[in-house]
DNA sequence: TTCCAAGGTTGATCTGGATCAAGTTTTCAC
DNA sequence: GTGAAAACTTGATCCAGATCAACCTTGGAA
């Protein structure tokens, strides 16, 4: 690992409030990989040995059951990923694969429990952690059996332009085909809704995003603060599936 | 509180494993409630300031966004739920009725998090937990993305089949409406789906369920660990999205 | 620069599941 | 027991979204 790495480690919420030399203990028995592009370094089903932090690049979660397979999250850097089944030492329940060039540090996961048996404000931290991995996914189920396709993707933009500061026009930080996935459709689809959005207060240009009427997409999209967010109690961004930033 | 509840909550995994001088603190804050049936109990977006447990009755979860409404969960004895809000100290993602004549334990959130900084047993169990339920939801959004409405269905009902013991009849412990919800169909949809499945090894009658031929139904169903479960690690049941008990 | 593969769009068609509208059965309050 | 409401079923129809097929666009690699 590069000693600069650490400081972006520890500035996680999951890290922070641990005591320095539990901190350096954990990280002396990590390492980080990197990996080429398009690599499934976890496979669901697989014993969850390591918890994974993303550093540089970016990692699809994906999920597989006979031949399909769909989208359930992307982690963009400095995030951790997996950390439910690091915890309870069960094989994990999705795939990983990386989506550019990506930079990760895996801690192994006997450490990790280990750790938070040792250290009173780790444990308080994994504990806020893992609730606010949970209320993540049950937003994402609500989403999807609330809302259809056109709703999915209209909040979903509108949220995006949120983070970036409520801005007008921002560029999709995602390939469509895997966004697509992510809401739950087909890439066919999407582009149609992209299409017919239009009028509705959004221009699209390739991956650009122009929100031409904020209010007339609002209307649409009727965002909710119990499903787009954000949370209340500062989640930062240390999560398992951080719908809100996909 | 009666003293007869008092067992039953301890004998929870979350209540396990902390002292007996914790367990008693953080039970004489606590209080029993009775609800009559189809009661609201708690409205998405009020302020967590309870972690619910169900001693009798049963307790379904739902979510509502603009004019619709879906099941997300049912608890049945003894469990907890919302575990999530309440350590987070925010809104509740989620509202919850009585399915029918209850009785519920209250136990003030804040109580809850004081508690576990003050006992490591406790705070360890916190965590299984929470990770348990996160693995629960992915399981559902999985089951939710990856199935078509019929695969779902028979997925269920092999699933209910074998946690009561692999039998080969059996009563549906919940409402068809409610199950239809649940799996994200409508119930006219439910309904004509079961009567598919008869001639693909199931048998309806009323609410009775007979698997006529498991192999069949299993080979429709494709049921699959990482999605019906069981987790390997004991997970019991006092989870907040029980789905493997629904 | 050119070429090719992958991503994206567009059109035509199909279909799973929703919706609407009657019935029928069950449940339960009186 | 009886009546009324709720749950469930069944049929007819509709539509959102999937699928299939063709084409265009883009971004690397040689």
């Amino acid at each position: 690992m590069r000693p600069e790495d650490l400081p972006e480690i520890r500035h996680l919420h999951l890290f922070r409030d641990m005591t320095q030399a539990n901190f350096e203990a954990l990280m002396t028995s990590s390492y980080a990989l990197n990996f080429p592009q398009g690599l499934e370094m976890i496979r669901q089903g697989d014993p969850a040995d390591f918890l994974h932090i993303v550093l540089e690049g970016s990692v699809e979660l994906f999920a597989r059951w006979g031949g399909r397979e769909c989208t359930m999250a992307m982690v963009q850097p400095v995030s951790t990923f997996i950390l439910a089944a690091s915890i309870r030492d069960a094989p994990y329940l999705m795939s990983a694969r990386t989506l550019e060039r990506a930079r990760i540090i895996l801690i192994p996961s006997s450490d990790l429990r280990a750790m938070f048996r040792r250290d009173t404000e780790f444990s308080v931290s994994v504990i806020n952690e893992l609730a606010a991995c949970y209320r993540s996914v049950v937003r994402n189920a609500k989403t999807l059996k609330l809302r259809n396709s056109r709703e999915r993707v209209a909040s979903y933009l509108l949220r995006q332009s949120i983070l970036a500061g409520g801005v007008v026009s921002y560029t999709l930080p995602v390939e469509k085909r895997l966004l697509a996935s992510y809401l739950g459709m087909t890439p066919e689809n999407l582009s149609r809704t992209l299409k017919a959005l239009e009028g509705d207060g959004l221009k699209m240009d390739g991956a650009r995003v122009i929100i031409t009427d904020r209010a007339k997409l609002t209307a649409l999209a009727q965002p909710d603060k119990l499903i787009d967010g954000p949370d209340v109690a500062g989640n930062e961004n240390g999560a398992g599936l951080p719908s809100t930033r996909l």
